[in-house]
DNA sequence: TCAACTGCTCTTTTT
DNA sequence: GAGCAGTTGA
């Protein structure tokens, strides 16, 4: 029996049924790539009789990958033994898991985060170099490099064409940063697709394997890689030339992280052999959302040039919102929910997404949605893994499955506190920069280095035996990872100080039991035998092999969403525009389309960079099924100032024929009676009545000339941003998060920049800056 | 020498 | 609010 490819279109089939031979898919949005990437598996499998384990499918999220995994198992009925699905990143991570030795790393290698990068980068700046690092910002030395090993140039190459000082400075710790992390068993991000690279170059007999045993290599979003990704498909498919590449140069948003939008615009000259197919037909969106997204990109030069067609007619008008400002925006959006949900009862809170450009941006959203008491969820954002509590303890099991990890260690090495401080630490970093040794081998002779004394040379050598004990109980394999992760918590004192910081800490150690949680999952998962995970296991090496506790620190390292597991949830989805790429929703917000802000201020200084969010806009539009909303505000507070907005561009080239403009009642009030002092909406109006009406105080004369005018900046502070700076006076009753209830004495300053001094009933007084004190008024 | 405190700056997007 | 540098008191 043949396999069945009725469910295709022409296109979608001739793609799917590519036997061999490179072959580009140029797929516009909605045009259901993801469905002729895993029929194409399948067909391969089913219909061809391919091993599955000759299979390797790319992804650039784990979230792709855990979805087109998903979806393979679905359509072969069984699970794809041996196949390698994942991202770029975890595969990189399997690869070297086996072949390590060969760079000179052991299998229980630490995978650096950008905060460990960054924090590696900036020893060698301060401490190596003696530089200021001020001056040489690590972040933007870090940023340098990373760039550099993205587009496969060594430390020399860099050196050689180093021009001006900040690249002289970078062509200085770039050959420090490689060997240091060399030093610490470790590898950073750029490295997990650098380093299979290298290894491929130098061993060509592993190549082959590698090579020889994927035949079918298979690339989503293709238009997302960089140079370095390049090379290794380049690398893989050089003999067999079976590379599948599925992508949309349209929606290229990932330029400044190296993503190279030429491997789509030339992957014809580089594969003279490669078929081309275009996909065109649209099944996601209505007629309307479709023609507003052709419209928008049609503004771009650098393109392919695709038109996407639907057979879908008509649809909602988009709906243009003009709001106050974000509070009002998010109140909006909340309400326009609540409505949709109260219209048909067959909706359900899962079909709504909000989309923003910048994290940020979900706070006023979040409120909104409380205060509405709907459920919602944030995808992405500040991760579960970057919560210091989860980076502290994590931080220790790093030590102890790597104790050359030395960035692991400063972390936690006065975490909790055990008086050990700055000088300690350069005493016990020269030290093991003398010998050559990680920082926990020095640690353990602590007592015998000089200017070492009194309680940390006690508590060094204590700290060493702690992350000792544990790595002999890991290597033994005789305790459970969340069992050893649980004690090691434990002993270490950290859940104890944890305990000690009051409410917030309950949290906090909350976190630590979630992140139990999650080890007892992949030790769970292992014992069950998980193809994906044993994967990892099975090291090349025959004296070392992975341990689970290095499976779990890989997951930890390359997973963002430990935290957010429940795809199912009913619940109003938030994320970012990049974040949303691959998804669709019914209904979907665009929040924030201010000038300044989508596209942001920055992206003017390069038409490219334009050209990147106009794509971004365009990935947002085209995540919608059914209705579009595009928001705006005509305030909006970003950083530590308030901004006036004036829409953004983009919104020009959605055609007015198939939009409708709406104001929120704020806004359409304001310009009714043009007051802006006399605002309205519930929220505020109870704030107002909390606090006791009128403002009570004004900006300083001498602060009118700036901005707006000193009008504008009392308004802003005492209505327009109620909700993040709520209108006071002296005397007015306030409760703090940390200090509790008390009086305000004093009212100073202006602007977003307000400070209040507290009489507080239990601490003193106390000043505090309003923007940031969370200051909620005192019910009494 | 260290912990606690004050004051200052910072906020694009992500594996 | 967080991270960091600089200061102060113990």
């Amino acid at each position: 029996m043949a396999f069945d490819l009725s469910h295709l279109n022409p296109e979608q089939r001739d793609a799917a049924s590519h036997f061999e031979g490179p072959l580009l898919v140029l797929a516009g949005a909605g045009s259901g790539k993801t469905r002729v990437l895993t029929t194409r598996i399948a067909w391969l499998v089913e219909e061809m009789g391919v091993d599955p384990g000759s299979i390797l499918a790319l992804t650039f999220t784990n979230k792709a990958a855990g979805e087109m995994r998903d979806r393979v198992r679905k359509s072969l009925g069984r699970e794809p033994t041996g196949m390698w699905i994942g991202t770029f990143h975890s595969i990189g991570v399997r690869i070297l898991r086996r072949d390590a030795q060969r760079l000179g790393y052991s299998p229980g290698f630490s995978v650096y985060d950008a905060d460990d990068a960054d924090g590696l980068t900036k020893r060698i700046i301060r401490d190596t170099l003696q530089l200021d690092p001020k001056k040489w910002t690590p972040r933007s030395v870090h940023g340098a490099i990373s760039s550099a090993k993205n587009e496969l140039t060594g430390p020399d190459a860099y050196a050689e064409r180093a021009l001006d000082p900040f690249e002289k400075v970078v062509a200085q710790v770039y050959p420090l940063y490689q060997k240091a992390l060399r030093d610490a068993n470790a590898f950073d991000f750029d490295d997990l697709l650098v380093k299979p690279v290298q290894l491929f170059r130098d061993n060509p007999h592993v190549l082959r394997r590698y090579a020889g045993r994927f035949r079918f290599v298979l690339v989503d979003e293709y238009q997302d890689t960089n140079r370095a990704q390049y090379v290794f498909l380049r690398q893989m498919a050089e003999e067999h030339r079976n590379l599948f590449v599925v992508g949309d140069d349209d929606q290229s948003i990932y330029g400044w992280r190296g993503a190279d939008i030429r491997n789509i615009l030339d992957f014809e000259k580089d594969f003279p052999d490669a078929r081309v197919v275009k996909l065109e037909q649209n099944y996601r969106s209505t007629q309307t959302i479709l023609e507003a997204a052709n419209r928008v990109i049609e503004q771009n030069v650098h393109r392919k040039g695709k038109t996407l067609r639907t057979d879908h007619v008509g649809g909602e008008r988009i709906t243009l919102v003009e709001a106050a400002d974000e509070a009002d925006e998010s109140q909006w959006i909340a309400e326009e929910i609540r409505g949709r949900l109260a219209d048909s009862p067959s909706l359900a809170l899962r079909n709504f997404v909000v989309l923003y450009r910048t994290n940020s941006q979900s706070r006023s959203v979040e409120e909104a949605l409380r205060r509405e008491r709907m459920a919602y969820r944030v995808i992405g954002g500040t991760r579960f893994y970057e919560r210091r509590e989860v980076k502290d303890a994590l931080a220790y099991l790093r030590l102890v499955a790597n104790p050359a990890a030395d960035e692991a260690f400063l972390r936690i090495v006065n975490v909790p506190r055990r008086g050990i401080g700055d000088t300690t630490v350069t005493r016990l970093a020269e030290h093991a920069a003398a010998r050559g040794i990680p920082l926990l081998a020095a640690a353990e002779q602590a007592a015998a280095i000089d200017g070492i004394r009194g309680g940390a040379a006690k508590a060094l050598p204590e700290l060493a035996a702690l992350i000792r004990k544990y790595a002999a109980l890991a290597s033994t394999g005789g305790m459970r990872l969340d069992v050893l992760l649980r004690e090691l918590v434990m002993e270490s004192g950290l859940v104890d100080a944890l305990r000690a910081e009051g409410d917030e800490g309950k949290d906090r150690i909350e976190n630590l039991e979630e992140l139990v949680n999650g080890a007892a999952e992949v030790q769970r998962r292992l014992e069950e035998e998980d193809p994906e995970l044993m994967m990892e296991m099975e090291a090349a090496g025959e004296d070392e092999s992975a341990r689970p506790l290095d499976v779990f620190l890989g997951h930890v390292a390359l997973v963002a969403d430990i935290d957010q597991h429940d795809p199912q949830a009913d619940a109003v989805s938030m994320m970012t525009l990049h974040n949303a790429k691959g998804l669709e929703f019914p209904f979907v917000f665009i929040a924030g389309l201010e000038d300044g802000l989508f596209p942001l201020t920055r992206a003017y200084d390069e038409p490219a960079d334009l050209e990147e969010e106009r794509r971004l806009f365009y990935v947002g539009v085209t995540r919608a099924e059914r209705k579009l909303y595009l928001t705006h505000a005509k305030r909006r507070r970003r950083g530590a100032q308030f901004m006036d907005s004036t829409p953004s561009p983009f919104l020009e080239s959605v055609p007015q024929d198939l939009t409708e403009a709406r104001r929120t009642a704020r806004v359409l009030e304001r310009s009714a009676y043009s007051q802006p002092w006399k605002s309205s909406g519930a929220y505020t109006t109870r704030r107002e009545r909390l606090f006791g009406g009128s403002p009570s105080w004004k900006a300083p004369a001498s602060t009118a000339s700036r901005g707006g005018g000193g009008d504008d900046e009392t308004y802003q502070v005492d209505y327009s941003d109620s909700q993040d700076l709520p209108s006071m006076r002296k005397g007015s009753r306030v409760r703090h998060p940390s200090f509790g209830a008390g009086t305000v004495m004093e009212l100073t300053g202006h602007g977003s920049e307000v400070k209040a001094a507290i009489e507080f009933d239990n601490v003193g007084r106390k000043t505090v800056v309003l923007k940031y004190a969370n200051l909620e008024p005192e019910w009494e």
